[in-house]
DNA sequence: AAAAAATAGTACGACATCAAACTATTTGAT
DNA sequence: ATCAAATAGTTTGATGTCGTACTATTTTTT
């Protein structure tokens, strides 16, 4: 089912059954991340096809934007990829087997390692954000600048009160 | 790491390393993903607390919203969840489980079998859609009604635009 | 009427992720 | 200095999802 009808049929029915309720903010919010979700499934095809997950580019990219020959402690990229420890584990070792990342000792701590973005690593990471990039820019092209602009203030409105509630609840 | 800082980094370091792509596009993708994946995480939080997962609560509310004592095939409910017939046969198995749903067989057609809510199932999601109704409206609490429906256009801009490219790439 | 094609649902295997338990090492407290 | 606590990373087991293959039944074709 596409995504708009999915939302008005989730909505207008719910609203049949319990019309005490309002379902209007719930439509704006699954509508939101219907979008985001069709967004995300577009970086996937660019990933994918050059045979990466999200996850595993996620973690080549941080390694690259902090340069081309950049090593970092994995509790880093964990940090900043927002992945568990094991799940970052599964993705250096998948990034290893490609020859995209490799591992080797921190002598000054033992307990940790360094993790090295390789050539081909680098190259496949510079490719995809490249990609990336031109599909963001087509997502928003049909948008005016002012809409834009004021849809970027919204979403930072429901960030804020979203982080606000975390603290509460 | 916070949603708009882990945004800003990415953007900024990715902009260090290539000034000549242009990274703002992205930085709103970006942005925009965090902020649905935050507001979902909020709405499995009231799932996982009446002990369902989101996509079990999804197939229960199908059930619910199309009537308190409805019953629905396999099929109608995949399609309008937009899920897998396998998640789906999982989905069921674990509702079944749990004593929101039944499958009994449908004799007009051998193949198919006939999925109904049980009156806890029907309970379940009442009490669910009524703290996920609330919890959507004071998301948007803090919105100028005029903002939201801009927000809510500029969503269904970058819908269409996400769309169309599905049927020419 | 028989054979081929389509359809409904399930089973199985693969995969990405997480939480919890575990090992090894370093830091901190007494 | 010793021992407890904290930290880094991996391993293990569980979960939810999907794609593919499979079984049973119905529909369509000839």
């Amino acid at each position: 089912m596409e995504i708009g009808k999915y939302v008005d049929e989730t909505v207008s029915t719910w609203q049949a059954q319990r019309p005490d309720l309002d379902f209007a903010p719930m439509g704006y919010m699954l509508r939101f991340h219907a979008m985001a979700e069709a967004a995300m499934a577009k970086i996937e095809i660019i990933t994918k096809s050059h045979g990466l997950t999200i996850g595993e580019f996620d973690v080549l990219a941080t390694l690259r934007r902090h340069g081309t020959s950049s090593t970092l402690t994995p509790s880093f990229i964990a940090e900043v990829a927002m992945v568990s420890p094991s799940g970052l584990t599964h993705r250096l070792t998948q990034l290893e087997k490609s020859g995209h990342i490799t591992r080797s000792a921190d002598n000054s701590d033992r307990r940790s390692s360094l993790v090295s973005i390789t050539k081909s690593g680098a190259e496949v990471a510079d490719q995809i954000i490249e990609l990336i990039a031109k599909q963001s820019a087509r997502m928003y092209d049909a948008i005016p600048a002012r809409d834009l602009e004021k849809f970027s203030h919204v979403v930072s409105l429901v960030a804020t009160q979203l982080e606000s509630e975390v603290l509460t609840s």
